[in-house]
DNA sequence: TCTGGTGTTTTGTGATCACAAAGCCTGCAT
DNA sequence: ATGCAGGCTTTGTGATCACAAAACACCAGA
């Protein structure tokens, strides 16, 4: 079919939705590394055609969030250490400077929500469930950077997160850990206390060091 | 044409021709802010179909580097005054850290040339050939930065040239300067001095300094 | 059992087409 | 002269198709 023979039901352009919802899942960890990706596979799942499919997967390889073959073959990256660690300084001078921004801005309510996100992360953690964690955790960071107003910086940070989802998910399946996040009731102690120094130091090391596990 | 039904001179898949063109011709500033780009007009120019026009453009947009308006029309951005402060902020934070990796790096071989680039720079200045200028001072930045052997961390600078290409030609279309570059002098004194704090203060200053004058 | 080659299948690429929506332009009425 | 309504044109979207190359499977020979 064309274009919107009939009205849809919910989204509006079809490789748009292709394109979102392959992005979150890739994001949150929902694809190992190296998982191989085909456009008619694509298209057959989405009940659309080859042409938004790749539309979808250009954009997704275009922000570092597919790996594209020589040949053309699409898959999710498989991370050297080198890039990783790279990935990790690149969030750590990214999401620092979006809290220091948010810092001023940074309200009771917020706080309240940031700590009420935190409980949810903890159960995923107690759960074992390593996407909702890996979502949850994203859920934190990005609420607190929204205070910054700084859509390009966030859009920046968010582009390496999608790099990294993948590996995330390979690293927080491997290390079975119960303990709740530390960091993050740093990261609530400081913009209670209006700290930047500490905001800025526990937000690096939050950033810092699951990856540093896999990298290091 | 399907596949390559002859051997083809120089380029390999045609969308990624028309893309690495495309996005040159952005990065340099060869088009002004909110200049229209049509499809079929792509397609033309390069002699492909619609297909390889549209893929192209897609990654652009992905990359910030076009504008799609809520229609689907395309067109380079025209950036508002917080979103060029914005990635002037980025700037800086990426290209401190860049050059700052990159100093322990740095021998003579890489300032002699730097020195090179930037007389070319200057030539440009009293040419008042704008597109020259951002080319040869890209030039001089991205030969620095490649010494920091951060791929990601480059690739992420130059999302943000690619960003901010438009505005550029229209920030030095606009003011007349003859000065030659004293920023980037400062840079490669610091650089010979392996005096770190003083690159950080030149990188970012020559960073900020001109984009400031057209958002401040 | 392993290796090499051959035929089949899968997969990405690009051209073309139909369609709808967004512009655009002209001409008429006030 | 100005505003607006009708059509005509331009433009993006998505489906489909042909083709080549890559991947795969299968089988025969050592």
């Amino acid at each position: 079919m064309p274009v919107r023979p009939t009205a849809e039901p919910p989204t509006g352009a079809a490789h748009d939705r292709v394109y979102r919802t392959l992005r979150t899942r890739i994001m949150h960890g929902e694809l190992a590394p190296g998982a191989a990706l085909t456009l008619r596979g694509i298209g057959k799942e989405f009940d659309v055609s080859m042409t938004p499919a790749r539309e979808a997967v250009r954009r997704l390889v275009a922000e570092g969030a597919l790996f594209l073959s020589t040949s053309g073959r699409v898959s999710t990256p498989e991370l050297t250490n080198e890039r990783i660690e790279e990935l990790a300084a690149l969030r750590a001078l990214l999401e620092v400077e979006l809290a220091s921004r948010a810092l001023p801005r940074a309200h009771m309510a917020l706080i309240d929500r940031l700590q009420s996100i935190n409980s949810n992360v903890a159960e995923m953690i107690s759960k074992r469930d390593a996407v909702g964690y890996i979502r949850t955790n994203l859920e934190f960071h990005r609420t607190l950077y929204l205070r910054a107003q700084a859509p390009a910086m966030l859009a920046m940070a968010e582009t390496v997160w999608l790099q990294l989802g993948p590996t995330m998910r390979a690293l927080y399946g491997r290390l079975r850990r119960t303990e709740p996040p530390q960091n993050h009731r740093l990261i609530i102690a400081a913009l209670k206390a209006g700290d930047e120094p500490g905001l800025r130091l526990a937000v690096r090391s939050d950033v810092t060091q699951g990856l540093r596990l896999l990298a290091g």
